[in-house]
DNA sequence: ATTAGCACTCTCACAAGTAGAGTGCTAAAG
DNA sequence: CTTTAGCACTCTACTTGTGAGAGTGCTAAT
């Protein structure tokens, strides 16, 4: 469905004003602020249409109008300007990216928190799926008399370490097994690389059973954790917010984010979006984030890809968190791209 | 000073309900719920001499009273019962600590969440400073045709990596300037590290210095950073305290956390101190966490040691916290020694 | 089709009044 | 001399009421 045009004029008033103040916006202060060569009351009927559409909501009775999700939905799609980043805003993205980082979760922790920045609202990141990353090697360094250090490295270059404890193995033993592993592993995806492990190991059984055991149990480990696949940031944003002014609200959405699996679901859910995927209020369906919005995006790394986004409220600064999850997509596609 | 028997157990009749309940505490409901043997009169004229005496606070002229800063110190230093953990919490402990853990810093976040989850309050670690762990090994590994891994062991099973670019370097040149550094560093603290390392590459300056100029930057950067040795758990707990209800004291807290240095300096600034150390209140120096208390131990790892602790309301349940602190100062320093 | 005017509604802020909890003091009892 | 009962007093939290302000919807005029 569509809007006349001065119906989206009116409409678009109304979110960018509600965007920036917070507040129910009434018909005097559009005609104010908004020069739409119509006085109050024309808007008045105007918005009164848009209620009855659906594009906008009353609080109460008689007070000023607020956007629906549906009204939201509108503007993102049809009204809403396109926003550039500042030039210090750009520049500090730059800067990341040229800064050397010492391995990818730290850079993707990095990014998350620059994304909350930059943005003042809840950045996130959720790295590559474990099937689609594939394993490049594996190192068993000697870390003490009776300890040896994991080391794995897969082809995006996402690092994996894990103490081992051992008994009476040598170096060069340890050296053997690391290049049986990483001869005959490379290239297999990570969700299947543990049952590989296991079956090319088997045969050593009684000398390296207690090694093989705990590097199949490792590997299985890294394939598991979803959960540490999710990086945010610190909601400390979020807290300046009038509308998480109630604790109620802002717990709802710590949870929401920790308990496990929430986001990840509705971020892989669907598959066939545009870029950066905008998900307004109970767009998102979880309960417990059902009044808050999502602004994500996809890069890719290697042959997989991730997402970066931003969790703020309804009445958030779309136009610039498009802007900002655009261009993290894009750097962040490039790091990954330049890493192989 | 100290006080005669009755008021020592008004005092502690005060504290504890307030810590259960949270409201102001008056004589009737001391008089009811505690057996002191007396009337709720005689148990005002004690609050008033303790008021006096600056052991209790009314937050108004007429309503019960509430522990001072002092009237809680005495109240942990006298009067609190020593309390022990449950046997579900002795048991998740236990089971985190027979979990064979990734590697130390994965774990040391477990710890933390789990501290947090049977305090109620924000748990945090300390992990050891850079001037008393020592340099194990260092490893580069090929991880792509123009990538090599770094990989730095400390001698408490720190695991630092970094992803390092080179040109024509061979695997085997690799291995040797890992050996150069691993033969020469071994036992030197990780504060000067960096200036071994480069006073030891210096000579294979032209062919290398790209590797070199890496390495070294790299060591600096994990000596320095402090920030990143201060794991602290989620806020959520907090979020459900009535004196967090008002989100500008969460704020405080939060960013006091995210300031960097504002802990550490605390938690380092005093040596001579009873295990676990509990700081009330205005104890703590720092102006946004005046209003809120620590509770926190010393672990050793290896030749150096690290912190454990709570953070929590004034309103702690201080005999709680001590005895999760004091478990987990005892598991750590088990788990780094047996690592050696 | 637009707009001015106006009655109406609803919230918010402030004031006043009340119930309840708790105190401090005094005088009597132990 | 210590303890306790009794009572007036104080302060908060809650309820109710009122007025201002903002905004609407409707109607009639342009």
């Amino acid at each position: 469905m569509t809007l006349d045009d001065r119906k989206a004029r009116v409409l678009r008033a109304v979110v960018e004003e509600y965007i920036e103040t917070g507040l129910p916006v009434g018909s005097r202060i559009i005609a104010k602020r908004y020069r739409l060569g119509v006085s109050p009351a024309t808007i008045r009927n105007e918005m009164a249409d848009l209620e009855d559409t659906g594009y906008l909501d009353k609080p109460h009775t008689s007070s000023g109008r607020v956007p629906s999700d549906r009204g939201y939905r509108f503007y993102v799609d049809e009204l809403m300007p396109a926003k550039r980043l500042t030039a210090d805003e750009s520049r500090a993205i730059e800067s990341l990216f040229r800064t050397k980082m010492r391995d990818v979760v730290s850079f993707l922790r990095e990014a998350v928190r620059l994304v909350s920045d930059t943005s003042n609202y809840l950045g996130f990141v959720l790295g590559p799926d474990s099937e689609s990353v594939t394993f490049r090697s594996i190192h068993l360094l000697p870390a003490s008399s009776d300890k040896a250090l994991l080391v794995l490295i897969t082809d995006i270059g996402f690092v994996e370490t894990c103490l081992i404890e051992m008994r009476d193995v040598s170096n060069e033993e340890l050296k053997a097994i690391s290049e049986i592993l990483s001869r005959n592993l490379t290239g297999v995806t990570m969700d299947r690389v543990a049952d590989r492990a296991y079956s090319l190991l088997r045969e050593e059984t009684s000398r390296y059973a207690m090694i093989v055991e705990q590097v199949v149990e490792f590997l299985q480990g890294v394939t598991m954790s979803d959960s540490e696949r999710l990086y945010v940031g610190s909601p400390v944003n979020l807290l300046n917010l009038p509308e998480f002014r109630d604790v109620e609200r802002l717990k709802g959405v710590i949870s929401a984010i920790e308990t496990n699996g929430i986001i990840q679901t509705l971020l892989t859910k669907y598959q066939d979006e545009t870029n950066p995927t905008i998900r307004i209020g109970a767009e998102n369906e979880a309960e417990s984030i059902r009044d808050i919005s999502m602004v994500y995006g996809t890069f890719s790394a290697g042959r997989t890809e991730g997402k970066i986004g931003i969790l703020g409220p309804k009445r958030m600064d779309y136009s610039k968190a498009v802007a900002i999850v655009s261009t993290f997509e894009d750097k962040l596609t490039g790091y990954f791209s330049k890493g192989r």
